[in-house]
DNA sequence: CCTTTGTGATAGATAATATCTATCAAGAAT
DNA sequence: ATTCTTGATAGATATTATCTATCACAAAGG
């Protein structure tokens, strides 16, 4: 295999036809050019240089070859380049999981703001349940993850962002909605809609539904926000949704409302979590704090 | 400037995820690969490496990287795999010089040819005054040319090819034209267009003109065959054409009739010429031969 | 809980390679 | 004919890559 520094010397061999020259514009002296020029042609088996000519002439195979060098070469320096760019961290594609009763509400405007800021980051986002995918982070084909609270594990670094309210939500022709101000107790024996029982999502609504005295309904799970809330506005029976997916475009309050009630104050707890050993650990640590700043604009804006 | 070596171990890092078999599999020792990866992360100044994993994760910026590593080790696989095939020299770019009065109606059938064959080969056709690329040559700006002999030079090989023969026509209605058989006393004082002096070409018909007691027309100078052969077929005056470019498509002999003279054997040699001092003269040879077949097919033709 | 195994890091020695200076041979320029 | 320039060769030195031996620590197994 041929070295990079040989290569180098072909292509300013082939650039200054002297090897003088090619010896100075890389730093070595003239002997050691013409050595390594030998070297390399011993190592790829051809002729590189018409010996005898004045000036110095490559051969066509030369010629070709020192292309290929160059191209080479302009490899490595992008290579260094990018290195260098990378050395505060904010560089790479963070491998990055999100649970999708948030991530599409939350992240396209946080992943665009954080390219913007550093175009060699690249934050790859992929939605899955947060329990497969806090074992995908731990066996490390995550990096990062954004999930609700609690997760278990001391071998994973969890910083806490925010907390997002969850709000029951009814069928506009629903007679709770007529109330300008429900008890809990009002609430007792009300069916309630929920996602499938892998989400965290569900064992959040089933100790809602616990303390209302409603029943968690069985017969309907919904396999996304939005089913949830189409369901919802059919009637089919009240419903559990976050915050930020009401707010946004794709949720919305046109097909359901919000049930005002008395001491209402349910929340989930939003995290970012990463492995205890990771590297770059302040760029993890920027990212979550971009996330978190997001959200909190996002639910302050009215 | 990272080595080569470094960037394959980190390519086999990232394949395996365990410092034994990347080691293995780049054929050195687990120190080994341990210690260059650390050089490698001293160079770049970046962390490739999420050390305390179990198993080995590589950072995002680490991934990044040795992407870009790989397709620098592909590109030195390519640049090895060509000069193995080039080992024979039938490889590379030869810049050819060729003059207009032959190269159009004899190159292109052989470049087809040659590339066929050696599918590493080009030869880079460029047209010109043979005297002109004579120096182009000697300069280094050129690698062969074809070109009509006589050429001086000590410094230069001179592979004679083949001999190509000229013919006087003239316009079918020219009085001469009328004749089953020319003596060339019957052709004194007629007029004879040709090409600028630059040309070989110029010089080999005031030859001609000479023996026959013609006149070269000085006031009519061609600046291509085809423009002699118009003006030839306008019954400006005869003029001198070349085998293989009234054998072509882009001559021809719709327009003037080929003047029949008695112990007519006017032609010009044309040789194949490249540095005393060339390496792969073999390969030279082998393309010189190439054309001169092809030539000499052409001429045979019927 | 103890022992064994596996993994990556460190240390010192050795092998291999890159580069140096000195000098030469040959050609070009004066 | 002499001097200068250019690329090659020789031997010495500097630098780097790789080795083996061993360690520390974590994981796995009994």
């Amino acid at each position: 295999m041929p070295t990079l520094r040989q290569l180098e010397y072909l292509v300013a061999l082939a650039e200054t036809k002297h090897f003088g020259r090619a010896a100075a514009s890389t730093h070595v002296s003239q002997p050691t050019l013409s050595q390594q020029l030998r070297t390399l042609e011993a190592r790829l088996g051809v002729t590189l240089v018409e010996r005898g000519e004045s000036p110095v002439q490559l051969t066509p195979i030369g010629r070709e070859l020192s292309e290929r060098a160059r191209k080479v070469l302009i490899g490595v320096d992008d290579l260094q380049a990018l290195a260098r760019r990378s050395v505060s961290g904010m560089a790479g594609t963070i491998r990055f999981g999100v649970t999708p009763t948030l991530g599409p509400y939350l992240m396209p405007t946080v992943v665009a703001q954080l390219h913007r800021a550093y175009p060699d980051m690249r934050l790859y986002i992929r939605e899955g349940i947060p329990d497969e995918q806090i074992a995908e982070l731990r066996r490390g084909a995550l990096d990062m993850l954004l999930a609700p609270l609690p997760i278990a594990g001391s071998d994973l670094h969890i910083e806490p962002l925010f907390r997002e309210p969850l709000h029951l939500v009814a069928a506009p022709d629903n007679p709770l909605c007529t109330q300008s101000l429900l008890q809990k107790t009002d609430l007792s024996g009300s069916g309630v809609l929920s996602l499938d029982r892998r989400h965290h999502f569900h064992r959040q609504a089933e100790q809602i539904c616990g303390e209302l005295g409603a029943e968690l309904l069985r017969d309907y799970e919904g396999t996304s926000l939005d089913s949830l809330r189409q369901m919802a506005g059919s009637g089919i029976g009240l419903a559990i949704l976050p915050e930020l997916y009401l707010r946004s475009e794709v949720g919305g309050e046109d097909m359901v409302r919000r049930l005002p009630i008395a001491d209402w104050s349910a929340t989930r707890s939003i995290a970012a979590i990463w492995r205890s050993g990771a590297a770059y650990t302040q760029t993890y640590l920027m990212v979550a704090q971009a996330i978190a700043s997001e959200a909190r604009n996002m639910m302050k804006a009215s």
